[in-house]
DNA sequence: TTTATTCATCGCAAACCTACGATTGAGGAC
DNA sequence: GTCCTCAATCGTAGGTTTGCGATGAATAAA
């Protein structure tokens, strides 16, 4: 199966999804913030925001990014919002950059 | 050890390195050129670009990427330039995403 | 109803990325 | 020396990302 983007060339699924969750980690803020996630198992928005010296809007932003990659997922309770990762995006990343890397050696 | 942004954030260099991997895997075409040399060992540019409709330009400029990054290594082999996996660097990249990724779960 | 809290979203500026064609440079072949 | 080939680099256009402050929506508390 294949999708494509706006040059002409199509590309695999596992292409696709390994581009997705790589552009997910691309950040260091992103990394950091899913580092507290693994450490916290969950976490609310204001904690990142304590925890991280960036504007709300940013980290709201950046959230939203691991978000749509799938690799977070946010829980209302309002006035707050509760982001734990999602261990079943987590699982399928990391066999997928896994199973990247593993050729020959 | 820590390094630090344009933002007032300092990262360790666990942060930095998965970044710097992150980003090199974040666009698809680099990981269809990774690919392209873990099943040829090596490869001249110019197999590339017979293998993926970009143009000459845009390739070599993926291959820098990659090669700023540490995955692959070039060695001039004039007037043709041979570029191959740095193994070294792939099983670091390797290591750092699996530790990652692996907390409890 | 009014107020306070929490977080998402908007709008903007600066920086960065991705693509291209054109040019340049390093070597070999002649 | 002059050509030829291959690949890097330059310059540029358009798109995307990253940061910020300001605004908005939703709910709880008063």
């Amino acid at each position: 199966m294949v999708k494509r983007t706006g040059t002409g060339i199509y590309y695999s699924n596992k292409e696709e999804t390994l581009a997705k969750y790589a552009k997910a980690l691309a950040h260091p803020v992103r990394i950091r913030i899913l580092q507290f996630l693994e450490s916290q198992a969950c976490c609310f928005t204001g904690e990142l925001t304590v925890e991280i010296p960036l504007a709300q809007s940013t980290i709201s932003q950046h959230l939203k990014e691991l978000k749509d990659a799938g690799l977070i997922q946010g829980d209302l309770m309002p006035p707050r919002v509760k982001y734990c990762i999602n261990k079943k995006a987590w699982t399928e990343a990391k066999q997928v950059f896994v199973s990247f890397f593993d050729y020959s050696s």
